[in-house]
DNA sequence: GGTTTTTGTTCGCCTCAAGAACTTAACAGC
DNA sequence: GCTGTTAAGTTCTTGAGGCGAACAAAAACC
């Protein structure tokens, strides 16, 4: 709870009064803020007038909706702050410009060499589409990010590759987070979790990645590395990870475990590919393609049921090959997390949900965690 | 974020001041609170006269301490609300009234026949010491409490039984959870978690409850159920469990466990008895017991790490047999907790700590929560 | 006994949101 | 095409909140 003159009330207001903006799905009028925020239509109206003086709101007449005077609706300001997300991948990245609101545009996207390097690329491209309406940068990477800094991709041999020497630092208020955890709170706020109090998000690609969401908030851990429920030892494998644990939940569920079984490398990218061609076969009705696909549903629901026990999540969505398994099996992923959960719990089983948000979800990720550095009284405040 | 108006501010400021109190573990003086709460000495003056005016808070002279003009210590009013926290175990069950700050004063405790007719007796003590101050009340079950109506405990056959039905409803404000929910939550207000954000609690009684503590709440779950960690498959017991589950993690860590190495019946009374056998018999230095603490030490260890991968707490206590276990095998616990870690997480492992507020904790826990029930705006308020 | 330090107290100032009363701009019905 | 209805916008007054400045009080220090 923080401290609060009648002066910091403003800010407050109007933070919240952007925040409803920002996470408003269709076109928000001011009447209907107004309502929202449970103030007063003089109070709305010194709001809004104040954030379009600051450049941050603008209002534009709204189509007129049965009886009543017309209202405006609240748009982004043309001159308003936008933020960059950038979703570096294990061989390509991408950058793109979002609005309050969310509205995207891509700004460039590239290859790269496995190496670090792709960090000065992400850096030239982010200088060559400056302007002075960024904002604020938020970064998806494919793997932990400890302390917000360190990067260790055991499969991309990167170590302890550290953000900030990358990057530098002349960047706006650059925040970074693990890409499973964005693709979650992307769908808690613009997807398939929205609205959800306690929830959990899953993307399956090589291996598992996920997140915990509590209130539309992805939690990062002490260190900002939460999430890595993919090694955990769910499933009883014998096998020893690249993590350096035996036995990860990770090794029976995702692409790598598909294509070890039909004798393949596992790895991000011949791994992911072989996957994917197993699964195909699986759908074309090979019956030992068809068996693998079972065998990893089956592993991921008895994973899920083991964590739903621990987390008592009202709603579990999955990406990635996630939602390839839900739509073949998903009769066998929801009967072994039934039986993983604990008996009491099965007449209420978390509600079992393919994402919606898309490919895009790290970067969507990324874009709301750059909005929440900027959607906060102190930057609204400065900002006037 | 709340609405809030300029009248709303105070009772929050009071509320803030009410929780410094609450919260500090000595006493607290005006002047301190007037910095730590950053508002001005005249505020804070209105503030504490306000709420003394209401009956919630008296000012007492204050021992000079160095230079300058003595303040008062704000300490409960004497006709100040109370809260009422309730413990039931398997088999016996407390009462005890907690004022503003903490301050314990036991009213009644009994044994019980393991029936849900402990609630009827728990109602009678609750009624016999009927006070206008009571303000709410707290429970502390030892089973999960699903929408904190349901107690499922399958080892007292107890399988819906309803809170709501035992108990009426003729208390203010009933709030239940979990025990071992609850003693960590005691952990993280008033014992070695204080401070903490991410941080992790373990009970290990005949089996394991946990719960996850952010920022100093114990996180619910969607229906009131998270925290059942011992019943994840983390150790590869090939046994069936209780709560319907194959291969829990309770199988292999506490008393049961223990109990069931030699030959005796697991289950809550006499497992823990035996269990609690063997660790004197360890300590006196008996092999074969020395060996089941350890095996019972190594699978805590390791189900630890594999928590820790996905939950990256900055801190892990622990409470009943754990704080054995930590004392006779600390090392054994840390190396296999190293080893359940992914490599690159192991140069940081969570610190594991020694629970300090003791067998009260679960008790303290429901006070905080029946405090929490009144410490806010809106009980604040209507008090006026 | 004077000085320093810390806190309590009083008073004027500025800001905020609310509420009431009024105005405006659409739609609906005849 | 006119009138009544409905929902918003606008204006002004009002009460409350916290702050800062100036002053008073009560202890310790020298």
């Amino acid at each position: 709870m923080p401290t609060m003159t009648s002066a910091d009330l403003r800010v407050h207001n109007q933070v919240r009064l952007l925040r409803a903006v920002h996470d408003s799905p269709g076109p928000l009028t001011r009447a209907e803020a107004a309502r929202r925020l449970d103030v007063g239509r003089n109070t709305a109206a010194a709001l809004v007038g104040e954030l379009e003086e600051a450049g941050l709101l603008h209002e534009v007449p709204a189509a007129a909706s049965g009886r009543g005077r017309p209202t405006t609706n609240l748009v982004p300001h043309s001159g308003g702050p936008v933020v960059y997300a950038a979703d570096v991948r294990e061989d390509s990245w991408m950058l793109a410009a979002f609005g309050l609101g969310g509205a995207m545009t891509e700004l460039e996207r590239g290859e790269h060499d496995r190496t670090p390097a792709v960090f000065a690329d992400l850096r030239r491209a982010v200088a060559a589409h400056a302007t002075a309406r960024l904002a604020a940068v938020g970064l998806a990477i494919a793997g932990p990010i400890l302390d917000g800094r360190l990067l260790h991709i055991s499969h991309l041999g990167w170590d302890e590759v550290d953000l900030d020497r990358h990057l530098g630092s002349d960047w706006p208020s650059a925040v970074a987070g693990n890409d499973a955890r964005l693709a979650g709170l992307a769908e808690a706020r613009r997807g398939v979790l929205r609205g959800t109090g306690t929830a959990m998000h899953f993307h399956i690609d090589f291996d598992i990645g996920g997140t915990l969401l509590l209130d539309g908030r992805a939690q990062p851990g002490a260190h900002g590395i939460a999430g890595e429920f993919g090694h955990m030892p769910l499933t009883g494998s014998p096998l020893e990870c690249m993590c350096g644990v035996r036995g990860c939940w990770s090794l029976d569920v995702g692409t790598n475990a598909l294509a070890r079984r039909f004798g393949g490398e596992p790895g991000y990218g011949s791994g992911r590919r072989l996957g994917r061609e197993i699964l195909a076969s699986a759908e074309a009705g090979y019956v030992e393609a068809g068996r693998a696909i079972d065998d990893n549903a089956a592993a991921l629901g008895r994973g899920l049921g083991a964590l739903a026990n621990a987390v008592d999540p009202e709603a579990i969505s999955l990406s990635g090959l996630g939602i390839d398994l839900l739509r073949l099996r998903r009769d066998l992923i929801e009967a072994e997390l039934a039986a993983g959960l604990m008996a009491f719990r099965r007449s209420r089983p978390p509600r079992l949900l393919a994402g919606t948000v898309g490919e895009m979800g790290p970067l969507r990720g990324a874009a709301e965690i750059a909005w929440d550095a900027i959607l906060t009284p102190e930057w609204v405040g400065a900002r006037l």
